[in-house]
DNA sequence: GTCTATAATTTGATAGAC
DNA sequence: GTCTATCAAATTATAGAC
């Protein structure tokens, strides 16, 4: 599960790599900028990454590696559901207005249908990831209520709780997009609100809950 | 306010670059693509546009035109809010189901960092006219129900129904690129009944109300 | 007014040097 | 193992033909 070992280099060209991804997408992305920042030749990079597809699928890879350990555990028994729910949006702000570009996997999967197969998997494989982490996040907290049953299987609505987690995370996706065409980070934390409320609409109320 | 009279050839190089850029980007778009297209040389096709970023915001222009139209008043008196919106979800249903590409300010807007400044903004003004329209549209269904002031002024909560706007808006783009990712329709699908519940609760509820 | 031959860059990738 | 000289193809754009 442990991602590859990268060399100081590699790690080097895979920064590089990511901030331009995610400002102009795959394409947007070229072997003698890479080299040009890291100081080495255009053709040296592709002894690191020989293809340019190779190249994208480690992007998002360790991307989605980053953004998982940042989120933690989304089944700590002892966390509101609520709370795992603006942990993920912390995430999505942090990284439009703290570094500035919007989520890799939002750029990338816009242009989806034209990226070489390996990248587009790999972000597919992202979005999986994700949808799992919230559809648990919102699953383990209704089990902290104890409404249902305590079997040890998976509860009875995980159906639901994917739909709203596809939900949540193409509206954080969607709201970055618009915060960052119109300038306006404000469309991106109003969002959280919103999303607030269908999760606690969706979760049975019992006013005060207990961790 | 008429968009500018292209001639066949022209169109014909619109819609192409329209389809290759709503699959791939901005940057996916070379002129010798669309010239093998439309049966003429790269070269050709700067006569009807010189530059690049010409031919973008024309694209640019030319979907939004069609979009709005496509989306007719947004403040007939005669039509629920609620219809709107599903028409608002209809185009956007559309655009991923039925021409199978994904909107094309979705994708655009994804790479707006990097885009020439023309196209960036031609984008931009799509996002604000969308969200204006949207914003209408909540408005005037408010309106309607004759909860508030008679006066022919801007209604009072213009600011909330833009704060809305934008989130619907920015909803349907993100839950378009997740369902083009997972390949998976009904993410965008179900977003309509997720945000209608956002403006019923948005507009003081009438249980029987009359169009 | 419409289109094309041609140029000037830039691109990803290979074969081979150190 | 690391890097580079070099290539072949593709890209936008211009100057000029019809």
């Amino acid at each position: 599960m442990a991602g590859p070992n990268y060399s100081e280099k590699a790690n080097e060209i895979l920064n590089a790599a990511e901030l331009r991804m995610r400002q102009g997408g795959f394409d947007a992305v070229s072997y003698r900028d890479l080299a040009a920042v890291v100081g080495i030749k255009a053709s040296s990079v592709h002894y690191h990454f020989p293809q340019k597809a190779d190249l994208g699928r480690a992007v998002v890879e360790r991307y989605t590696t980053k953004l998982l350990a940042f989120l933690g555990a989304p089944d700590d028994p002892t966390e509101f559901v609520e709370t795992r729910i603006k942990r993920l949006c912390s995430a999505y702000q942090h990284a439009l207005i703290h570094e500035e570009v919007p989520c890799l996997c939002c750029v990338l999967g816009a242009e989806s249908l034209d990226l070489p197969a390996v990248v587009s998997q790999a972000v597919n494989h992202f979005f999986v990831q994700m949808i799992h982490w919230t559809a648990t996040a919102l699953l383990t907290g209704c089990e902290a209520q104890g409404d249902r049953d305590s079997s040890g299987s998976l509860p009875s609505d995980r159906q639901a709780a994917e739909v709203l987690a596809k939900h949540i995370i193409g509206t954080l996706q969607g709201t970055m997009i618009t915060a960052l065409t119109l300038q306006d980070p404000d469309v991106l934390t109003n969002a959280e609100p919103f999303l607030l409320r269908l999760v606690s609409s969706a979760i049975p109320t019992t006013p005060e809950r207990q961790p």
